[in-house]
This record gives C-alpha cells, structure tokens and sequence, in this order.
DNA sequence: TTGGTTGTTCGTTC
DNA sequence: TGAACGAACAACCA
C-alpha cells in the first residue's frame, strides 16, 4: 500500500522518465479508473511531474493529471531500455503488461506508462487550474511542511482520538495508517488518547516522530526498482516493511520494553500499539 | 457465505 | 455551523 514516501519515491522516478514527453494515445479500460475527457491529453506534452499529499501531479501545459494509488495502484512506465515501477509492490503484474489489472495506458512518444488497480479504488483524474485548486482545497499542509505551532493548533481543537487527527487530511495531509502507527509509538504516545489531552512537548515531540518516520520511510522507499532488476521481488515497493515498528507485528515484542503489540480498531483501522510504553 | 481489510469521500447524526 | 462518526466503494481472502 503506497503511503507518501512510495509516492515521493515514485514521482521522483516517473519524472525523470516523464518529463518532456508527449502523449501520443490513451485508452482507458476501466471508467472508474479515469475521471475526465481523457482524449484531451493526446498531443500535450509532460511538463512536470510532482507530489501533494499522496496524490501524483503529471503537469500538462493547461491541464494536470492526478493520480491516486490508494491501496492497490501501481505504476509501471515501460521505457525502450528503462522501466520504472512504483506503488502496490505485486512483481507478478508487471511482468505481463498489460494484464487483467491494468486501468489505464498512456502511451507516450518513447515509452507506455500503465496505470494497474486490483480494486479499482485508485484513480487517474484530469483538472484545470480551477479543478487542481479545488482538489487541493481540502488538504492541510503536507506533514513534511508542518511546524510546531501549527500542529499544537490543531492538536489543541479536536477531541477526537489522536491517531485520528494525525491520518486527518483536512488537518494534515500524507499521513497513512502505517506512519501514523509508527509515529505514536516512537512518542510514546497511546492511539485513543483524546488529541486536547495532549501536553505541548507530547504534541512536539509526535511531530517530530511523524516527521522522522515518514524520512525514514522515503529513505527505505527509494530502494524501489527502477531498473532492469524490476523483476526482482525485493526491490518492489521499497523496504521500509522491514523497519515497523507496531504497525503489523502484533503479537510480536516490542522493539522497546519487550512487551507483546496490541492490536485493536480505532476509527475503522487496524491500530497497534504497546500498552506498556504508549499512555 | 459472510465479514474483515484498506484510504478517502460522503451522508447522517450529534 | 461544524465536528464526529459510520457507511460506502471494489475485490480478495480467510
């Protein structure tokens, strides 16, 4: 699942592949995969390629492409010699291009960027200026972005559960279930803690370990392939799995006090904690 | 066969 | 007026 550093990673990758090119043909094969008059792309030319939050913007001269992994997309750009894949790390789709995954191909002058989606909750949406600030207008600052103050603020306002407000878009935005997880855990910070119980140096400090764990993600991130080793599973979707620190491994010790992980739901998400280091 | 899972949106309730 | 909550979305797996 592509949190903000896969997406960091994979827009990093796709710009250099991307950018000056032309597109020459789409065809969508999926309707939910692509909102917009897709037929208006053809002949423009990729100017740009940038991230917010975790959605992906593929820069037109008047129009953008936005696109968003949510758990299943993956990209793949199959270049003459190049190929770059990014998001949902599953090797087997793309070693067959396309395949019954696939939702969209842009073909481009040199080079086929495919858009594959097991469930189809990803998509790929064409906007103008007008469209681009609309989509956005929901959005925090991006976490990378956010200072002390401004998340004292918004710590401050809700009584809702903190884990909840971090993974808030409105309130901050590219923080997913994994970080959020990880990040509470290195503040030794409990999920259901209500967000105003919060004091100033525990609001602090979860920002900073927002912040560091979703570096440390975009530094694992960047492990993913890029190259003709695609076809190495490893590569795939980055390593940064290997560094939870709850999120997934309850039942398992905690990397701190030794104490079993919990596993519970808050809000409808899997959340994990240590009830020994987390209050 | 059903329910759990996932990020985000949307509708309903407080 | 807005915050908070839960359902919905699609597909797969247990």
């Amino acid at each position: 699942m592509p949190e903000l550093p896969e997406v960091e990673t994979i827009k990093n990758q796709l710009a250099e592949v991307l950018v000056g090119r032309r597109v020459v043909a789409l065809q969508v094969k999926h309707p939910k995969s692509f909102y917009g008059s897709a037929k208006l792309i053809v002949g423009e030319k990729i100017i740009d390629v940038k991230r917010r939050a975790k959605i992906l913007i593929v820069e037109l001269k008047d129009l953008s492409v936005l696109i968003h992994l949510k758990m299943t997309g993956q990209l793949v750009y199959q270049g003459e010699k190049r190929r770059v894949v990014g998001g949902h790390p599953t090797a087997d789709w793309v070693a067959k291009l396309p395949n019954v995954h696939t939702r969209v191909v842009i073909q481009l002058e040199k080079g086929t960027l495919y858009f594959n989606d097991q469930r189809i909750f990803g998509w790929m949406k064409l906007v103008d200026k007008d469209g681009l600030d609309k989509e956005f207008k929901n959005y925090g600052p991006d976490i990378i972005n956010v200072d002390k103050e401004y998340f004292w603020k918004i710590v401050q306002k809700s009584r809702r559960a903190i884990k909840l407000v971090t993974m808030d878009q409105k309130d901050v935005a590219g923080v997913g279930n994994i970080y959020a997880n990880d990040a509470l855990w290195c503040a030794k910070i409990s999920p259901m803690r209500k967000a105003n119980s919060l004091t100033r140096p525990e609001s602090d400090k979860l920002l900073t370990s927002l912040k560091e764990v979703i570096n440390e993600g975009i530094k694992y991130g960047g492990a993913t392939a890029s190259d003709d080793k695609f076809v190495q599973t490893s590569g795939l979707g980055g390593k940064y799995q290997e560094h939870f620190k709850v999120y997934e491994r309850s039942g398992q010790k905690c990397l701190s006090c030794g104490s079993i992980i919990k596993k519970m739901t808050l809000g409808g998400r899997g959340t994990y904690w240590c009830e020994e280091c987390q209050s």
